[in-house]
DNA sequence: GCCGTTTTCGGCCCGACTGTTTTCAGTCG
């Protein structure tokens, strides 16, 4: 475990034993909120801690002050965290699971702990059997029903899926209620629609005129498994995943006890009055959202999921049922400008800084609230970068230009048959020339990756003559001769520079020793970003999302280098990858650096992966300038050439 | 514990739903 996840699991487990413990509730999420920024910090956080000035510096980190500092640097000093050792000495951390069963919170898992013994879920499970937990306060037939259902949910190994799984269900359900008469509009929300790497549950919003036919087509949809509830406003029901990890094997379904895999699906009903502020409200994040709310007060107006009401010292009822008429509520655009702010791209909602970024954007006519705000946002400690000022990188109004997938003009990593791809070179060029595409690249393995079919020098030489002939077969697509290029462990590629030189593209990734220490793997990247013949540093980290954590290298060294050395850092768009993933991404934005969405193809419908990089790329605040694959053909050709 | 364009002290988002109550606590997103 990195250090960075190691402080994240102590500091979340520090909140939950508070809550727990019923301790100042502002003080757990105070280190939950600190637990949050710290895992989305791109560098690791050992050798800041270990080094001068390491206070000043992790004090830089939203979130954390002077307090939690400390505790940092004593996990990085002493190995562990003193208050976290008395809080586990108060209470049994077996509640720490007992917590996380859905409908579980902190006060129901300390009445099962002091009233009914329960240190475990074992335990839980037990009262739960010999019907003692009925004894307990607040718990009827149906609350202990809902916990044994949640129980077996948790047992199945229930966990979030990967984006790329969960993106053609949701859009199937999309589909099929777009098609029951009455609906006047479909869309879905959460976590999916700010493309996020993995997926907890599926929200759906419709507009309707008829919500008991939405309902009922909802939960008599093709692979429904169980229905949650089924009312006017709200259904919920359990559907059935098929999944397939393709090239990696195994499946995301991937339990041991039998049980079904399935997500949870929500289908909410939303007047139309209300759809932009319904929309916003379930796409999240959450913490975007309390910002948003925080911003809303400040300028004296009250924000909920029914749209933008002027700020009222009555607590009792909310606005909108009072028959207070809503300032904006209609579109998201409404929503967002009523609050003084540009529409926010659902990528950006992560409290990332988006919301003092998209404020500044639309105040900039006003000299005295746009200037500063930026500055003044705590930055990530230790980079030793300033963010770069906005203008430079297709930033427009203080809003950047963000890459949109039609920006995407050029594949430039991709597998045939001559390594472990399906498609010939000219099958390869014809599909990428139907995307649209004006330029293709070749990059067979190198010899290392064995197992892949890597080309052995020799081979490597006859592919290159083979490319050359598909580019006089193939007209209207340029085919570059390329090659993915193991980054061996200490850093040295995996062919001679003659032979690389050869190349129009060079793609260095690694593939094996993926569990190196994160300095050893800094240095091995940095190795090959510094190699003067390559272009594309690929899959920097190789990681599998819910499979391997792959290396952690120092990123915002890589990037600064790769910045200075003209090497673009890839995104690798399958989603059991997404590697850059959107926090290091979000690194080279700042440095103003490059960045290549590659769909590493091995089939053609991997090229439909490209979406789920591109969200990765916005979440990552990158701009289409940033981004090489959508240069002209002259650009992108000017620029591999100065390699060679 | 953190944080600051009405603050270095005193705040810290908002509503729906559920199940259990007899007016509301707990959880969730």
């Amino acid at each position: 475990m990195s250090f960075n996840a190691a402080l994240v699991d102590r500091f979340t487990q520090m909140a939950k034993l508070m809550e727990l413990l019923g301790e100042d509730s502002f003080k757990a999420s105070a280190h939950a909120r600190a637990a949050r920024t710290i895992g989305d910090h791109p560098n690791d956080l050992e050798s800041v801690a270990k080094g001068p000035d390491a206070k000043a510096h992790l004090t830089k980190i939203e979130g954390v002050g002077a307090k939690i500092a400390d505790k940092i640097i004593e996990l990085a000093t002493t190995g562990s965290i003193s208050e976290l050792d008395a809080l586990r000495s108060k209470a049994p951390v077996g509640l720490l699971a007992v917590m996380e069963i859905p409908g579980v919170g902190p006060k129901t898992a300390a009445v099962f702990w002091k009233q009914g013994g329960v240190e475990s879920v074992a335990d839980l499970k037990r009262i739960i059997a010999d019907g003692s937990i009925l004894k307990l306060p607040r718990m009827g037939a149906k609350s202990v029903e809902k916990i044994r259902e949640s129980i077996a949910i948790v047992e199945a190994g229930a966990q979030r899926l990967h984006l790329g799984v969960a993106m053609p269900i949701a859009e199937r359900v999309v589909g099929h209620m777009r098609a029951v008469p009455g609906v006047s509009n479909v869309a879905f929300a959460g976590s999916l629609r700010r493309g996020k790497e993995t997926v907890g549950d599926l929200d759906v919003l419709v507009c309707t005129n008829d919500p008991s036919s939405a309902a009922s087509a909802f939960v008599g949809m093709h692979g429904v498994l169980q229905v949650i509830a089924q009312g006017e406003s709200k259904c919920s029901v359990r559907m059935a995943i098929r999944s397939d990890n393709g090239r990696w094997g195994g499946d995301d379904a991937g339990s041991a006890t039998g049980a079904e895999a399935s997500i949870q699906v929500d289908l909410r009903v939303i007047d139309e009055e209300r759809w932009g502020a319904a929309l916003m409200y379930f796409t999240g994040s959450k913490e975007h959202n309390v910002r948003l709310r925080e911003r809303a007060l400040k300028l004296g107006l009250t924000l909920n999921e029914y749209g933008v009401f002027p700020e009222d010292p009555s607590t009792v009822e909310p606005p909108q049922q009072r028959g207070v008429p809503s300032i904006a509520s209609r579109t998201e655009h409404e929503v967002y400008a009523s609050l003084g702010m540009a529409w926010v791209p659902p990528e950006l909602r992560e409290d990332r800084g988006e919301i003092d970024a998209f404020a500044e954007a639309a105040s900039e006519s006003d000299p005295v609230s746009a200037g500063g705000k930026l500055a003044r946002r705590k930055r990530g400690a230790s980079t030793g970068h300033e963010p770069p000022a906005s203008a430079a990188t297709g930033h427009a109004r203080g809003v950047p230009r963000l890459v949109e997938l039609q920006d995407i003009k050029a594949e430039l990593h991709a597998h045939t048959t001559a390594s472990d791809g399906v498609m010939s070179i000219v099958e390869l060029a014809t599909a990428a020339k139907r995307r649209g595409f004006h330029t293709i690249a070749v990059t067979d393995h190198s010899r290392s990756s064995a197992v892949a079919g890597g080309l052995s020098p020799e081979r490597l030489r006859e592919h290159i003559r083979d490319v050359r002939e598909a580019g006089a077969q193939v007209q209207g697509i340029r085919i570059l001769a390329g090659s993915e290029v193991d980054i061996l462990s200490g850093g040295e590629l995996d062919y001679d520079d003659d032979l690389l030189a050869e190349l129009d593209i060079v793609v260095a990734s690694p593939h094996a020793a993926l569990s190196q220490d994160s300095a050893t793997a800094t240095r091995r990247l940095l190795k090959a970003i510094e190699h003067p013949l390559v272009h594309i540093l690929g899959h920097p980290t190789g990681r599998l999302i819910n499979r391997r954590a792959g290396l952690s290298p120092d990123v915002p060294a890589l990037v600064q280098a790769a910045k200075a050395l003209d090497v673009a850092l890839e995104i690798n768009t399958h989603w059991f990858r997404l590697d850059l993933r959107d926090t290091h991404a979000r690194v080279v934005a700042e440095h103003e650096a490059l960045v290549a969405i590659n769909s590493d193809v091995h089939a053609p419908e991997d090229f439909d992966n490209l979406r789920y990089g591109v969200a990765t790329a916005k979440r990552g605040w990158i701009t289409a300038a940033a981004c090489v694959n959508t240069w002209t053909q002259p650009a992108l050709l000017a620029w591999l050439k100065k390699k060679r």
